[in-house]
RNA sequence: GCCCACAUAGCUCAGUCGGUAGAGCACUUCCUUGGUAAGGAAGAGGUCACCGGUUCAAGUCCGGUUGUGGGCUCCA
C-alpha cells in the first residue's frame, strides 16, 4: 500500500503517502483541520487517528461534527475519570465505563463508599488531566499479557476471559491508568474540557443483584461549555415539568405518608382529570365493539393458586387472612394485582359459541402490587394503580386482527396525546410456562400483526411474561427516562387454568385465546407522562378547570355566578374568581394554574351579555356570548 | 431488596460553633373596586418526620424507623 487518500469533511479528498506521519498529515489536510480532528473512519468504523494514519487505506476524517463524536469524548471522559480515581484511590478496582446519552459513567470499587467531597476532588483531578493533554496509548495485547496485566484487577478479568477466542484485546493508557478497552478515543485528554460529574449510585456488577455492587459515577461532558451549560439548563427546565412538583402546584394529587408508600389521593383537580379520561376511553371503547365488566378487589388465594400468581408473585402481593370463626381454618385472600381472573370468570359463567368470539371485555380495574421499597416513583411507579385493562377471548385465527385493531387505539391515542412512542415485541423468559409452539404461534402472531400494521418494533429476547409474549409500547418522560405505557399480550395459559371453552361450528369443544392489554398502561403512570408532556397545561377537555371567570370588580360578582351556571349547564367547568384582588392577579393565578380561558366580565360584558375571553397562550381574544363560548369548548374535544 | 443523599410553617426555602425558630408565597381580617401575568396594612400559623441515645442544653451530634429524591435490581 503506497498511498492513504483521506476524505476530509467536505467531501474532498487529499492523497499521503503510506509512511506518513501524523504530523504530515497534518501538514497535508492544513492546521485548521489538523487541529479538529478527533478521529478518522475506516469503513464506517471509528478508529484513533493515529492508527487511522498507519493502517488506513481510505481515511475519513472525524470532526466533532460527526454524529459519533459526542460518544467518543464521553467515552475518553470515563477514562479520564478512571484514571483520577486511580490517582486519588490507589487499590481501585474498576468495572466498565462507557458514554451514556448526554454523558457517560464508570463503575469502580475503592473499598468504600464515595462522599458528596470525593467526587469535588476527583473533579478537580480530572481537570489536571485535562490541562496536562495526555494522549490515550493503544496497545494489542496478547490473552496471556492481557491477564498478567489486569491480574489484580478481577472484574476485568472477568471480562478478558469472555472475550471471543479471536477477539484483538486492545489496552488504552493515560498517565498512570491502562484501561482494557477496544477504544478508539481522542487524540489527548485536553478535549474533555466541558464536563461535570453529576452523582454516584450503588450498580450490581453486570446487572445482576447476586453480585457485588460498585460505586458508579455518573458524569456529563460536551464539546464546548456552551453546550454543558444548555444541558444543565435542560435539566433544570425538565425538573419544572416534573409530574410529582406539578401534581402540588396544580393541586392534582399527593401521597401521604400516613397512607404508605405509593398510594395516590387524587384531589378534586386531579380526579377530574381521571374521570374525563376514563370516561372518553370507554366511549371509544364502546365503538370498538368492547363492553365493559367490573370484578372484585380481592379475591380468594384459590383463585391466583388458579391462575400461578401465588407461585410466581406471591411476595409482591397484599395478602389477606380473613378468620372464619371457632375452630376453623382461616380462608387466605389476596387484593388483586391484576384483572385476568375478573374476565376469566365472567367467561366461563356461561357456555360460549365461536359465535360470541372474539369477546372483548373491558374493566378500569385499579389494582395493587407490592413494590420493593426502591422502585415506587410518583405517579409512574404506584404501590396501587388503575389499569384501562380488556381480555379478548378469541380463536388463533383471530389474533392477528385483534391485535391490529389494539395497535389502531394506541395509534388514536398516542397521536391525540402527540405522544413519540416505540414498540418493543417480548419472547419466551425461562421461568415460564405453556408449550414451545403455543409460544411460536403467539409470537409470530404478535410480529405479523406489528408487521401488516406498519409499525417498527425491537425484539427483547427472554422478556415476555410467564404465561405468554407481548407488545409492549413505550414514551419518554420529561428527562428522557423511557416509560411502558401500553401492553398487548397473549395468553394461552390462563384459558387452560381456568379451563374455558368454546363451542365450534362442527360443535366442538375447543379452547380460546385470551389477549390482555392495556392502552394508557396505567391511568397514573399515563397521566403522569401526559402532565410532564404539557408541562400540566392540559387540553381544554381534559384541564380540570376549564374557565375562570374574572369579576372586574365585586358588582360584577353576582352576574359571573349567572354565567357559571350557564357555562355548566352547557357542560364547561368554570370556577368563579371572587377574591377581593385586582384582576391582573387573577389573571396572573388563573396563567399559574395553567386554566385554558379566563373570562372577564365587566361593565361592558354585562351590558352586552358576553364574557372578555382570554385564551391562556394567546392573550385577549374578545367579547364573545356564553353560548358561543361554551360551543368553542365543546368542539376542542377529540 | 441494594448504594447514596435528603426530611424545618400549607408551599419554596434560610437557620453559622450545640444555647429554646426565620423569610417569601399561600391563609384570615381590614383598606383598596380595579380592564388582561402579582395593590397596601395587620394577624394567625411550628412536638424542626417519628423513636431512642450523647449532653447542663439537640432543628443542629450518634443509632434506628418511616417517607422522599437519584441510581442498580425488579416490574405478572
Amino acid at each position: 500500500m503506497s498511498e492513504i487518500s483521506i476524505t476530509l469533511p467536505d467531501g474532498s479528498v487529499k492523497p499521503v503517502s503510506a509512511g506518513a506521519s501524523v504530523a504530515d498529515v497534518a501538514a497535508a489536510i492544513g492546521p485548521r483541520l489538523a487541529a479538529a480532528a478527533i478521529a478518522g473512519r475506516i469503513d464506517g468504523r471509528l478508529v484513533d487517528l493515529s492508527t487511522a494514519v498507519a493502517d488506513g487505506a481510505e481515511v475519513a476524517i472525524v470532526t466533532e461534527r460527526d454524529p459519533e463524536a459526542l460518544e467518543l469524548l464521553r467515552h475518553s471522559a470515563a477514562h479520564v475519570m478512571a484514571e483520577a480515581v486511580l490517582e486519588l484511590f490507589p487499590g481501585a478496582r474498576f468495572g466498565i465505563g462507557p458514554a451514556i446519552e448526554d454523558g457517560f459513567y464508570y463503575d469502580l470499587e475503592i473499598g468504600r463508599t464515595f462522599a458528596p467531597e470525593d467526587l469535588e476532588a476527583i473533579e478537580s483531578k480530572m481537570r489536571e488531566i485535562v490541562s496536562a493533554e495526555q494522549s490515550f496509548g493503544r496497545q494489542v495485547l496478547t490473552r496471556a499479557d492481557a491477564e498478567k496485566a489486569f491480574a489484580d484487577q478481577p472484574y476485568k478479568l472477568e471480562l478478558i476471559r469472555e472475550l471471543p477466542e479471536d477477539a484483538e484485546i486492545s489496552t488504552y493508557a493515560s498517565g498512570p491508568f491502562t484501561d482494557l478497552c477496544r477504544g478508539p478515543h481522542l487524540p489527548h485528554s485536553g478535549w474533555v474540557k466541558a464536563f461535570k460529574l453529576m452523582k454516584v449510585a450503588g450498580a450490581y456488577w453486570r446487572g445482576d443483584s447476586d453480585r457485588p455492587m460498585l460505586q458508579r459515577i455518573y458524569g456529563t461532558a460536551w464539546f464546548s461549555e456552551k453546550d454543558l451549560e444548555a444541558y444543565l439548563t435542560r435539566l433544570e427546565e425538565a425538573e419544572k415539568r416534573d409530574h410529582r412538583r406539578l401534581g402540588k402546584e396544580l393541586d392534582l394529587f399527593h401521597f401521604d405518608e400516613l397512607a404508605g408508600s405509593g398510594l395516590v389521593l387524587y384531589h378534586p383537580k386531579g380526579a377530574r382529570v381521571f374521570h374525563e379520561l376514563v370516561e372518553w376511553l370507554s366511549a371509544d371503547l364502546y365503538e370498538r365493539g368492547y363492553v365493559e365488566i367490573r370484578t372484585p378487589h380481592i379475591y380468594k388465594a384459590d383463585v391466583w393458586k388458579t391462575s400461578g400468581h401465588w407461585d410466581y408473585y406471591q411476595d409482591n402481593m397484599f395478602p389477606l387472612q380473613v378468620d372464619e370463626g371457632e375452630g376453623k381454618e382461616p380462608t387466605d385472600y389476596a387484593v388483586k394485582p391484576m384483572n385476568c381472573p375478573g374476565a376469566l370468570l365472567v367467561y366461563r359463567d356461561s357456555v360460549r359459541s365461536y359465535r360470541d368470539l372474539p369477546m372483548r371485555l373491558f374493566e378500569f380495574g385499579t389494582v395493587y402490587r407490592n413494590e420493593k421499597s426502591g422502585v415506587v416513583h410518583g405517579l409512574m411507579r404506584a404501590r396501587g394503580f388503575t389499569q384501562d385493562d380488556a381480555h379478548i377471548f378469541c380463536t388463533g385465527e383471530q389474533i392477528v386482527p385483534e391485535v391490529k385493531a389494539m395497535l389502531d387505539i394506541v395509534k388514536y391515542i398516542m397521536d391525540t396525546f402527540d405522544f413519540e412512542y416505540s414498540a418493543e415485541v417480548s419472547t419466551r423468559p425461562e421461568k415460564s410456562v405453556g408449550r414451545d409452539e403455543d409460544w411460536e404461534l403467539a409470537t409470530r402472531a404478535l410480529m405479523s400483526a406489528l408487521d401488516e400494521w406498519g409499525l417498527p418494533y425491537q425484539i427483547n429476547e427472554g422478556d415476555g411474561a410467564f404465561y405468554g409474549p407481548k407488545i409492549d409500547i413505550k414514551v419518554k418522560d420529561a428527562i428522557g427516562r423511557i416509560w411502558q405505557l401500553s401492553t398487548i399480550q397473549v395468553d394461552f395459559n390462563n384459558p387452560e387454568r381456568f379451563g374455558i371453552t368454546y363451542r365450534t361450528a362442527e360443535n366442538t369443544e375447543e379452547q380460546p385465546f385470551m389477549l390482555h392489554r392495556a392502552i394508557f398502561g396505567s391511568m397514573e403512570r399515563f397521566l403522569g407522562i401526559l402532565i410532564e408532556h404539557t408541562a400540566g397545561a392540559f387540553p381544554t377537555w381534559l384541564a380540570p378547570v376549564q374557565a375562570v371567570i374574572i369579576p372586574i370588580a365585586d358588582r360584577h360578582l353576582e352576574h359571573c355566578e349567572s354565567v357559571r351556571t350557564r357555562l355548566a349547564k352547557a357542560g364547561v367547568r368554570a370556577d368563579v374568581y371572587a377574591d377581593n384582588e385586582p384582576m391582573r392577579v387573577k389573571i396572573a393565578k388563573a396563567q399559574q394554574q395553567k386554566v385554558p380561558y379566563m373570562l372577564v366580565v365587566g361593565d361592558k360584558e354585562i351590558e352586552a351579555d358576553t364574557v372578555g375571553v382570554r385564551e391562556r397562550t394567546a392573550g385577549d381574544i374578545g367579547a364573545m356570548g356564553v353560548d358561543e363560548f361554551a360551543a368553542r369548548v365543546a368542539s376542542e374535544r377529540p
